[in-house]
DNA sequence: ACTTGATCTAGACCTCGCTCTAGATCCTAG
DNA sequence: CTAGGATCTAGAGCGAGGTCTAGATCAAGT
């Protein structure tokens, strides 16, 4: 293999963006805010140059942060690594709890998801056999509704 | 069978606090916003008496809230209900978006998940046969850091 | 009558997670 | 050299979705 296939420069906080999908401003908000694990690299110029390691890092943020870990956690976890070795079950720890919190959410999802099916089938139904029977109907308030609720 | 089983008394707001999961706080700020169908329903004294549709309608909201739709569809839903009928199509349109978008976090849930187990395994080994190999190691940074990253 | 607790209104306040602004600086192309 | 765009810092601002407070009122038990 020829020398340093893999090269991966270091990449502007630009190129950064488009390849994480986060806004400059959130890398620069999420670098204040202590998530980044190292100071990011600068040039001689001040401008930050993302490290692979860097990106790589903030492709998982970006994960956690979509699946709902609060920043404080992600916070938390960066301090971990900063720390250096002895403390990968806290890590552990973390990353197991939020895996478990997605995992509930998923649930939570699914289950919203058939009720909102079943409703959108009522109201499907309902325009398929044109304008017939009682849906929410704001003036039948008081009794019953109707729209098959049990 | 005897008179009305299905009696279903009105509720005071603690009682629909407790069977909706919604504060007495988020009720009445539900009530204000509009997002309620009819205004609800008040004892000589002036306080709140939640018909069981009412409950209903609250229910389904929790559910379209859990899954992220905004408070501003909700009240858009809310205001083609007290319209009446002749608006179900649009009805129906909300709905069917929104089960779209539900079933797009579903996705990008899993694909989370699957991630954060990916990094659960590489810490669970590595803790397992004690502390061997570089995980995120702060003072590699510039190169490779390992943890299994492709 | 008195106490206790739930509820009322209006409106201020809060957290989260960015986003945007201002004004300066860096850098690349022409 | 100059113009343009990308980047810099510090800090203000924002939208969503409630939450909380104050001060008053209602309702039930003793």
């Amino acid at each position: 293999m020829a020398t340093t296939e893999i090269r991966a420069e270091p990449l502007s906080i630009g190129e950064v963006a488009e390849r994480t999908g986060l806004s400059v401003h959130a890398l620069r908000f999420y670098e204040r805010e202590g998530l980044l694990i190292g100071p990011v690299q600068r040039t001689a110029g001040g401008r930050r140059r993302y490290a692979p390691a860097d990106v790589d890092w903030l492709l998982i943020c970006v994960k956690l942060r979509e699946s709902g870990m609060p920043l404080t956690d992600l916070k938390r976890f960066a301090e971990l690594v900063r720390q250096g070795a002895g403390n990968e079950a806290e890590r552990l720890h973390l990353l197991d709890t939020h895996q478990r919190r997605v995992e509930a959410q998923i649930q939570a999802l699914e289950e919203c998801r058939s009720v909102i099916a079943w409703k959108v089938g009522v109201y499907a139904e309902h325009l398929a056999r044109g304008e017939a029977a009682g849906l929410w109907d704001p003036t039948a308030r008081g009794e019953a509704e109707g729209e098959g609720a049990e």
